[in-house]
DNA sequence: GCGCTAGCGTGATGAACATCACAGACCGCG
DNA sequence: CGCGGTCTGTGATGTTCATCACGCTAGCGC
């Protein structure tokens, strides 16, 4: 059991464990049930109206997606070890919004509501610190709003590529090697595009390619594009 | 102060206050401090960096907007009685990321954080409605997401306008009344086009106008286009 | 009354982007 | 090796919407 400990030293930053205090977070992933996913398989559908427990990504890596109104996919995120996954319908015991699938084999801890609830509840302080990290998922979530209404194409792409690049790599390697449809579906954007504004920023050695592998090689260029448009 | 059990008999629904026991929010309103506003009067602004304290609206209306990038004026929201305004930066403690002003001449209560955090630490029950309040916030965000990235103007000015009937009212009249331009900034769209919209819509009976003030005739049919787009 | 300003209606133009269509390129698998 | 699938590049076309440009109206102060 010692990738438990390992996986407490490096726990994602901005997760909703990371509030918790360090003794219950322990006991908390003790009691959880560890499964193994294959690549593609789903655990967590969209629809599913017993949304009691969250994962905690251990090994590999989760994909979460939806499908909209006009049948196309939408991914929302891409999920890494110790990062938390579908805590949102375990808080608030609603129906499953979105669908959550291997991107790569993988192993996770499944968290019974219950057991999250308790170990949160426990001192002031994860009760606080929860609840901070909720207001900073709104905040977080207010800002894509703005930006998604304001900018095109560019930053949107850019700002899909930050946040899939592997902060441990030294040569801007991305964490998944996402097909141009996948990217289109998470940057928001026709798979076409993805092409013709991948093409350009390699001419500009924004990016590379290595195989079907993409590497980031101009990140702060990306990063400021994401983040203030391409008017700024 | 008889305002006040007022205020606590219709609190709006979805606000964090409802999250508290009754005995707790009473002391917490008890304790907090009012303020009046003129029309106009900011009382909070983007980029404060002391985010320590949330408003009770509990007369008039406020508006939430912020600026974005490209200098557009972009409104996130209306807030009448009995809802909560700030909390965002009240629990993260981190800088204020909307401006928010006065719609109509309105008087608020201010809650520090530190009276708000007592209040809901109480008890575990307490933590948990915040927690289960907060979580759905998050998902009502993602919802947003998705449908500001799928669908085409007529849904987002639709849904816009479902946001700010008043639901007291019998004959579909809206709880403030935005100019085409307000609208615009509120569903992300261009003046002329609310316009245009609007008078399409007029034509078919599902809006009417009574001098300046919009009314909705059509409730239903503008919240299933908001909730499922043009393609359905 | 007269001007003055904020808000509205509506056409013409253009930019940004989705969609369509098709031609390679790559890759596993028999 | 050849063959079918999935992924990719790239032009042509069309839609959707922002933007520009203007004239109109309705208050409102004087």
């Amino acid at each position: 059991m010692d990738t438990l400990d390992d996986l407490i030293g490096r726990l994602a930053p901005d997760t909703l464990l990371r509030a918790l205090a360090p003794d219950q977070l322990e006991i908390l992933l003790r009691k959880a049930t560890r499964r193994d996913l294959r690549a593609g398989e789903t655990i967590i559908a969209q629809g599913d109206e017993t949304g009691d427990f969250a994962v905690v990504v251990l090994t590999g890596g989760l994909k979460i997606s939806m499908v909209s109104a006009g049948g196309r996919e939408i991914i929302l995120n891409y999920c890494g070890p110790g990062e938390l996954v579908g805590e949102i319908a375990m808080l608030d015991s609603g129906p499953r919004t979105a669908t959550v699938t291997a991107a790569v084999p993988s192993s996770v801890l499944i968290l019974p509501s219950r057991t999250f609830l308790d170990a949160a509840t426990a001192s002031p302080a994860s009760v606080e610190g929860v609840m901070r990290e909720l207001a900073r998922r709104v905040r977080q979530l207010n800002l894509v709003i703005e930006s998604d209404r304001t900018f095109s194409m560019a930053p949107r792409l850019a700002r899909a590529l930050v946040r899939l690049v592997d902060p441990d790599s030294a040569d801007g390697r991305l964490r998944y090697h996402p097909s141009q449809s996948d990217l289109g579906a998470f940057a928001g954007l026709a798979r076409e595009n993805v092409s013709r504004l991948l093409s350009e920023w390699e001419a500009q050695g924004i990016v590379a390619r290595k195989g079907r592998a993409l590497l980031v090689r101009d990140h702060a260029y990306l990063q400021t594009l994401a983040e203030f448009g391409d008017e700024a």
